[in-house]
DNA sequence: TTCCGTGCAAACAATTTGCAATAGA
DNA sequence: TCTATTGCAAATTGTTTGCACGGAA
């Protein structure tokens, strides 16, 4: 399935005209290994262990090209530089601040909020581009 | 109640140990001036009309102090450098990814997904370091 | 007088960009 | 071939830091 992902983010930049260089296989094969939120230096440790030759640069502008095509994200948690995924399907963040641990909930949660802000508001809300912070079970529990 | 603000949160520095001085003074009543949610900058430009000589470092400095005394907050809005507000009250951002425009709403429109979210998970959600981006009012109907 | 706060300039981290060389289609 | 992609190094942006001096308490 990590394979699937891969491959149909590359068929997307080809149905783009985009071409298909194995710099690019290489990076977004590592961004599908795994359902994690690496930042661009942590995906490069990832693509390096086989192709240690590409560059930094190439790894920005693979995944803002991916972003552009709409199947690539980023998300901003906590400080420090940002996180990419494939979309697969739109979750949100809980980032613990205190451990940093990170898990995904579907989007769907956010319905009941959503719902009332709009009748508030009128404001759509499309939240996947920030995490929501607070504190994870196990460090509730310690404090 | 700008200037109230102000006050109180001189007096927090002084009952802390630190000084007074007349940049802090600046500072701190530049941020307590309007209820927006100015960048390091924005605070300094607003800062410089009367004090021109206050170095950014110092700004840095002192919103960075208030932040560990607990009553000045950072937000990330978007991409781009944060933004600073007094405490007063909790508050979310809703931040639109169209026009820009920030909506201050009361914490406990997020009560409902808090309780949702704990009894899932277990946790806590805390989430005012990050706004919530979407779509406002006036630029949804424009789309 | 005693440190705390400040200016200044350099260090930093994350990211972007210009341009010539290279390699997909 | 033709143009998209890449490498490289320099530029940018936002923020932090070291250190010597000057000013609150």
């Amino acid at each position: 399935m990590a394979h699937d992902r891969a491959e149909r983010a590359l068929a997307a930049i080809r149905a783009n005209g985009g071409r298909i260089t194995s710099d690019r296989r290489a990076i977004i094969e590592a961004l599908a290994t795994g359902s994690d939120h690496p930042t661009v230096e942590e995906l490069a440790e990832r693509v390096w262990k086989r192709h240690p030759d590409v560059n930094l640069a190439t790894i920005y502008r693979t995944v803002e090209l991916l972003e552009n095509l709409g199947i690539g994200f980023h998300v901003h948690m906590g400080h420090g530089p940002s996180r990419w995924h494939l979309s697969d399907e739109v979750h949100q963040h809980l980032v613990c601040s205190a451990c940093g641990a990170v898990l995904d909930v579907p989007d769907d949660v956010l319905d009941p909020l959503r719902e009332q802000i709009a009748a508030a508001t009128g404001f759509v809300l499309d939240a996947h581009h920030f995490s929501l912070t607070g504190t994870c079970a196990t460090c509730s529990k310690v404090a």
